[in-house]
DNA sequence: CGTTCCCTTGAGTAGTTTCAATACTTGTGG
DNA sequence: CCACAAGTATTGAAACTACTCAAGGGAACG
């Protein structure tokens, strides 16, 4: 992992953990070719509006990305993008985005223009499928978003999104023992969920005294990972992680 | 319409409203040519299961498909699906779903098989990215579900359901004056809704106390469309319908 | 003409929102 | 170093929304 982040440090952790090993070195040199530019941003900050015309898609390299959707005076989270993911390659076929994307904490990016991509779909079809692949990695957490919204209750909401968040994280090396740090505050968690921060404070104050997760200021801290996540139902598989669901043995080219 | 019906009478429908003017007959010939065999279906049956391997993929000719979760003896419907939908496409590049695919009601599909689609990859990089782009709508609009789910109560949200779904019918020359026909039963919409069967009954009776919908064994009638989306806060960009957000314009080839 | 599926209604309980008020934390300037 | 401000987190009480359990009504199909 060390060594994918110093041969590509821009580009090392797309799709690690996913199907990275189905890259050729050749790929992933011509993926880190395809980031010229990168920008840092403190604090939030939007990377790219709703309906805005866009000739360039975005690879997060350090920090978490929003995807947002305001609607009436408010502001409501549909997704969180974390280091490694292409948080906006749909642009390239969508033009323009049906959601904002905002930084939160600290974040580092890097550019690559929709002619590249383009080259790289004639060129390369084997990576233009790999491409398409992480963008409906996108599609199937949003689904799973949905069913636990239709399923849960703001306890188990929460608590789900934390284990997806750290299995995320783990993908990509940045996993921590007993949690993970997040630049997240309650109002995200809340606007993430459904609900008013105000029930979301509750929520974690229950999850707190019961032992299974305590969030203080963007610190989750987790006692038990495995009764964290049989409380909150949470079943990576939708993370298409590698092996889960024999994803290595379908599209993989080499053998690490 | 009734002429693309008659020249591709298995795939006329695909990306109508949409991009299908982006399609060079020669194009519209070739998706065309992907479907080879066709399937009906009378009453719930399942497409695709979860997790199961796949080397083919379904083009909805006719009829509805949901989109479905199972988890803890319920279902979950993550998605609905309308004729010229490419409903499976996204198994081309995931192998295997993290959904189930089943019908309701009478469905006619068409099966393609993902070899063919691999040889359009290489083939014709414009038609890979309408292909791209097609799946990238069903993240659209799961990203609305998420913010919709987040935001509205039961009435709005089943009235939101229904926007939407004439807002597609629509763009696949199905709608009606004054409302739609499908084959959905008011246990569905809970289970696309987040709510029980009872409680989406009683959201369902305030829709036709307060005069905006009547649903009745699939048959929806509105008397007045507009009032309705007020009512649901629709607002159909999501839908990248032709010129919403300037689509016609980007990735057009040729002018009807 | 009865079974089955679908829809409807009532009453009590649990979960969530709203409004209002109070603390804690962090960073900034005096 | 302290005081202050801004952002973040916490608590209480009343009103609303949704769920569960239980029962009954209606339409379609054989």
């Amino acid at each position: 992992m060390a060594d994918e982040l110093d041969l590509y440090p821009k580009t090392g952790r797309f799709l690690e953990g996913r199907l990275r090993d189905a890259m050729s070195e050749e790929e992933k040199a011509t993926v880190e070719s395809l980031v010229e530019e990168t920008a840092e941003f403190e604090s939030p900050e939007v990377i790219l509006e709703r309906g805005v015309l866009c000739n360039r898609s975005t690879m997060l390299i350090e920090g978490f990305v929003l995807r947002t959707i305001n609607s009436g005076e408010k502001r409501y989270v549909v997704g969180v993008q974390v280091p490694g993911d292409f948080v906006d390659l749909h642009a390239f076929a969508l033009k323009r985005l049906d959601h904002n994307l905002v930084t939160i904490g600290k974040a580092k990016v890097g550019f690559t223009t929709h002619d590249r991509i383009k080259d790289v779909m004639s060129d390369n079809p084997h990576l233009a499928r790999l491409l398409w692949f992480s963008t409906l990695l996108d599609a199937a957490i949003h689904r799973e978003w949905i069913m636990k919204l239709e399923q849960l209750r703001a306890p188990k909401r929460v608590a789900h999104v934390f284990c997806e968040i750290w299995q995320r994280l783990d993908f990509v090396g940045l996993g921590r023992d007993g949690g993970i740090d997040t630049p997240l505050i309650q109002q995200d968690l809340a606007e993430m969920c459904g609900t008013t921060a105000i029930h979301m404070n509750r929520a974690l104050s229950q999850l707190r005294e019961e032992g299974l997760a305590d969030f203080r200021r963007g610190r989750i801290d987790v006692p038990d990972r495995k009764r964290l996540e049989k409380y909150a139902t949470f079943d990576s598989t939708y993370l298409y992680g590698e092996g889960v669901l024999g994803m290595r043995g379908e599209l993989s080219l080499s053998t690490p």
